[in-house]
RNA sequence: GGCGGUGUAGCUCAGCCUGGCAGAGCAAGCGGCUCAUAAUCGCUGUGUCGCCGGUUCAAAUCCGGCCACCGCUACCA
């Protein structure tokens, strides 16, 4: 076994403006656990780290339409999306969010670092603002009449009709998409970004990534041509204070979103840093020759993750084009693999919150286990392309799948063992065909590892279902049931063989089925196995407390075939999984017709 | 408009990077088994690989063109 790694799992930000789907953990949630709980079995020390996003314009606007304050909003969001990562089974070390104060003191430090090697530099722009709030008012808040084709729905971005990219300046009677009123377009001074001083970096450093998903790679070589400076404050009262004399106490001035949400990657690991009771504990993961940073997020992140953090990453290290010195942290590695998802359509339609084409990870897991829609994610989800989520397909994988193969393999052979032997057996002399299907099980952790290295995560899931079909033939055909009479003996070693493939199988899918490979861990006899997050109210020095989603993962479990105890006492099992009756199909497809209250 | 993706069996998809007799699962039909959540095991059929052209001994795969659908276009993973 190779040395141990430092693997950070940098998983995607959720943005705390309401509740998130099923598409969000498909992209970000799932793919990113499954990774980090093989590379923990296989014996790296992980750390996967995230939280909820919760400045920028979204959330102000929710925040006005209820009548509160953006801070409530973030509150109740945070919690309610740490409570469905934590529902799911992800095991974050630390899910934490944007608005701490630990969090503004890294995203001010990585600002300035910028700024003293000149890769941020201030710049007067005319931007749109609310004139009711005097809050900057984003591009696509804007609507009005396309100067181009005279389209009337045309946004501040682009001309849904035409498709011709605008200005917002360009707009005919342009109107607040939010309030109907007439933005005002002023003189505004703003930070810039240098994006054009790290396109050599980025093109050499792209150029090597050769291990990444083919149409990542393309898709961030491509926007290398046409890098521009990037605005990264804005006109509004709710983010991180510019940490600048003049800057720093007004109140209309902010950091923008996008550039605090992709630094809370650092400052969770800071965060957590601390909560350990080492400061520095952060630094093995992110300037270290073995540290290995692998971020998890759909398509429309790409650009954050491929392009911008390295930019700010090789900025604040002193690595761009005007050259400089690394910030009071030091130099900070870039990400070895941005591992990006497509996108999960929902019976044929895109996922959309405001049109009730959705399903809340809430509403889902309220009637179904979490195992269940793991498994489907894992097997069915947008891994290199866009897949389709059905509720009949649901069902067909759950029963079929999930219940008829892998939950029938554990059932049949423990209560079978259970009721006539009472213990786990040892095994006589093998024959040819024992051993061969005691080979597949030990083969499969190399495979199966080797695929999940790469994040092929489908084809991962689905090799270990060959290997479980196998036991199951391998069980119909030896036929145990029939030995109990004419040779005892060998029916003791066939049930040791079939057993032996069950834990087998149960570790390999430990990473995708956390919770049910855990029950089959204790079925055979076995201790703590696949370790669940939990949450936990924390504060810093006092200040309000804030909910985290955190966990001790280190259970010793280990990504190999373990010899079974023999003569372990065996119970006979409760199924594994649940059947479900057809009949959901059609009553969550009324849900969905349903107008959302 | 720019960029990207997809198109393969009735359905969902893999294979394409790196050319070598077109694959898996499901669905359908037949048979076996009875340990198991009526679960399981075996056998059987299924294709102008979107279209046109090129390269090659050989193309689903490489190249050019076209069609259809989808997504992104910088604040919805």
């Amino acid at each position: 076994m190779p040395a141990p790694r430092h693997v950070l799992t940098a998983v995607a930000w959720p943005y705390a403006s309401g509740s998130r789907h099923i598409g969000h953990v498909a992209g970000f949630g799932v793919p990113s656990d499954v990774f980090s709980r093989y590379q923990r079995m296989a014996g790296n020390r992980v750390l996967m780290i995230s939280g909820t996003d919760e400045h920028g314009t979204p959330i102000l606007v929710a925040a006005d339409r209820e009548g509160v304050s953006p801070r409530e909003i973030a509150d109740r969001y945070s919690r309610v999306i740490a409570e469905d990562l934590r529902a799911l089974g992800l095991s974050y070390d630390l899910f934490t969010r944007t608005t701490t104060r630990n969090h503004y003191a890294v995203v001010q430090d990585l600002f300035l670092g910028l700024l003293d090697n000149g890769y941020v530099f201030p710049r007067t722009t005319l931007g749109a603002i609310s004139p009711s709030t005097g809050r900057t008012l984003p591009d696509r808040y804007i609507e009005g009449t396309c100067p181009i084709c005279g389209y009337d729905g045309a946004r501040g971005d682009q001309c849904d009709n035409c498709g011709n990219q605008l200005d917002p300046t360009d707009l005919i009677r342009p109107r607040s998409r939010v309030n109907g009123e007439t933005p005002r377009f002023v003189e505004q001074e703003h930070y810039f970004l240098d994006l054009p001083a790290f396109a050599e970096r980025l093109g050499t450093w792209l150029s090597g990534r050769t291990n990444w998903r083919p149409n990542v790679l393309k898709f961030s070589l491509n926007l290398l041509d046409d890098l521009k400076p990037r605005a990264i404050t804005r006109d509004l009262d709710w983010g991180v204070p510019v940490p600048l004399e003049g800057w720093r106490d007004r109140p209309d001035k902010r950091l923008y979103v996008w550039f605090d949400a992709v630094i809370g990657y650092l400052s969770a690991s800071v965060e957590w840093a601390r909560r350990s009771g080492d400061p520095d504990a952060w630094r093995p993961w992110w300037q270290s020759a073995d540290a290995h940073g692998h971020y998890f997020m759909g398509k429309d992140n790409i650009v954050f993750h491929a392009e911008i953090w390295p930019a700010m990453l090789l900025g604040y290290s002193g690595r761009g084009a005007r050259g400089g010195r690394p910030g009071s942290r030091g130099e900070l590695d870039l990400p070895h693999e941005v591992v990006s998802s497509e996108f999960l359509t929902m019976e044929g339609r895109k996922f959309s919150s405001s049109r009730s084409v959705v399903i809340l990870v809430q509403d889902f897991l309220a009637r179904y286990d979490a195992d269940a829609l793991r498994y489907y994610l894992a097997v069915a989800g947008p891994e290199t392309s866009d897949t389709d989520f059905t509720w009949a397909e649901f069902l067909r994988r759950n029963n079929d799948e999930l219940v008829a193969t892998w939950g029938n393999l554990v059932n049949r052979s423990v209560s079978f063992v259970a009721k006539n032997l009472g213990s786990v057996p040892a095994a006589g002399a093998l024959t040819d065909a024992d051993s061969a299907l005691l080979a597949t099980g030990r083969q499969a952790f190399a495979t199966v590892g080797a695929q999940l290295e790469r994040s092929r995560q489908k084809a991962a899931i689905g090799e270990v279902m060959r290997v479980v079909g196998e036991a199951n033939k391998y069980l119909s055909d030896q036929a145990p049931w029939k030995l109990k009479e004419s040779d005892p003996d060998r029916m003791r070693t066939v049930c040791h063989v079939a057993l032996q493939l069950v834990d087998d199988a149960k570790t390999l899918l430990t990473p995708f089925l956390p919770t049910s490979s855990d029950r089959v861990h204790r079925m055979l006899g076995g201790g703590a196995w696949a370790a669940m997050p939990e949450l936990r109210e924390v504060d810093e020095d006092g200040g309000p407390s804030y909910g985290v989603l955190t966990g001790d993962y280190d259970t010793g479990a280990r990504w190999e075939s373990t010899p079974l105890r023999v003569g372990t006492p065996l119970a006979p099992p409760t199924p594994l999984f649940r059947k479900l009756d057809p009949s959901i199909v059609e009553e969550e497809l009324a849900r969905l017709a349903e107008p959302s209250p």
